[in-house]
DNA sequence: TTGTCATATGACAGGGTTGTCATTTTGGGT
DNA sequence: ACCCAAAATGACAACCCTGTCATATGACAA
């Protein structure tokens, strides 16, 4: 909730601040961003930031909004695609599409990343991730409807799993930058996810 | 690695520093926690701190260390106490002690919780975890050769996995403080594991 | 031209942090 | 009782941060 002052601003410099902003955020996470670089970089002053924003929180929630909003636009295409694939082609193509939209947005990306080592009390607030979430949790319960997913499980701790996993598996994708091996594992972790570690055919 | 003056100190008072260290690093990350706070409640002074440590990092490996020992103290008899068991009942009687290792030092385990959100570089450097594992890691392997585990599957990624939503799991406790809920999760969570989450007998 | 209102500014107060260093205290050995 | 090295001290410099506020600027209207 950004001031009026800040929306009666030209879209150039109301720009120059998101962006600003991102890069400070993308930075450092947001108990350890500054004001000062972002006023700095942006090329404004530090009244002016005051005017606009009521403090750094007010202009963090700016920011996730709007990053919020363009990913939603990017996964709503994923969705209408493949309208009625069961959970293990859709999850696999939404990963493939988080990806590529991750990577012609880094600096989002790190934002998100940054979230992770934040005060999660704080970030809570923020419910950013319940939207995500919302697409795959339907479509695992549909799957259960449908018999293709054992009826007795809790379809709120498998979708704990897969978030926590694939959550996983992007950090450390963010850190090795390696998508072969970002991928193949997300095979692997499906794999498992189906049809369990246990060998069968000693079992018994 | 503290200096020798610090060694040199009768052990009341290095005790009384440990105490002080661990209290304010299980109220702030690492990152976020005062010198100041920690000389304050040792009762020593300011310039003193610099006389038995480096630096803030210099005190956090300490401890780190100290508690480390600790930690794995306690999971030897864990192991001892159950020599040829597989890696499911090994799992559960190792999270059950960790449990109650955890329950007992309530500050060691919110330092353990503050480490996941701070800096991952620095933290890495610490390579405080990879002990842990080895022992499941180990059990995962000789499963696998005994024909229990698919042989197939990549320990590594399982080994991840594991961690992870264990790691996940002991998270949720710390912020809800159920341990029904908790162990509940756990036994849940292996049996998909451990079953996978497909419906055989609707499949194929 | 002058008035007025939105906007821009940066100095400032108040708070916090770290690491140093000249000085004092302490206590063991002689 | 004295000496001296080791240990303790806290004031200090240097740096960072936030939020405010009196003042300046600029643009538009009368």
């Amino acid at each position: 909730m950004p001031t009026d002052t800040f929306y009666n601003l030209n879209e150039q410099k109301q720009q120059r601040i998101f962006d600003a902003a991102i890069q400070e955020f993308s930075k450092r996470r947001f108990s350890e961003a500054s004001i000062n670089q972002i006023v700095k970089a942006a090329g404004i002053s530090r009244g002016s930031f005051y005017q606009y924003f009521k403090d750094k929180g007010d202009l963090y929630l700016y920011i996730l909004q709007e990053i919020g909003n363009e990913k939603r636009k990017v996964m709503k295409q994923v969705k209408a695609l493949h309208p009625n694939a069961d959970f293990f082609t859709f999850y696999l193509q939404y990963i493939k599409v988080a990806m590529e939209w991750i990577s012609t947005n880094p600096a989002y990306h790190e934002i998100g990343m940054l979230m992770e080592f934040d005060d999660p009390q704080l970030m809570k607030e923020l419910m950013h991730r319940s939207d995500d979430l919302t697409d795959i949790r339907e479509l695992l319960e549909l799957d259960q409807r449908r018999g293709l997913i054992k009826e007795e499980l809790d379809t709120g701790l498998l979708l704990e799993m897969i978030y926590q996993l694939s959550l996983h598996l992007v950090k450390k994708f963010y850190q090795t930058g390696s998508t072969e091996e970002f991928v193949k594992k997300h095979h692997e972790l499906i794999l498992i996810l189906k049809d369990g570690i246990v060998n069968k055919s000693e079992r018994s």
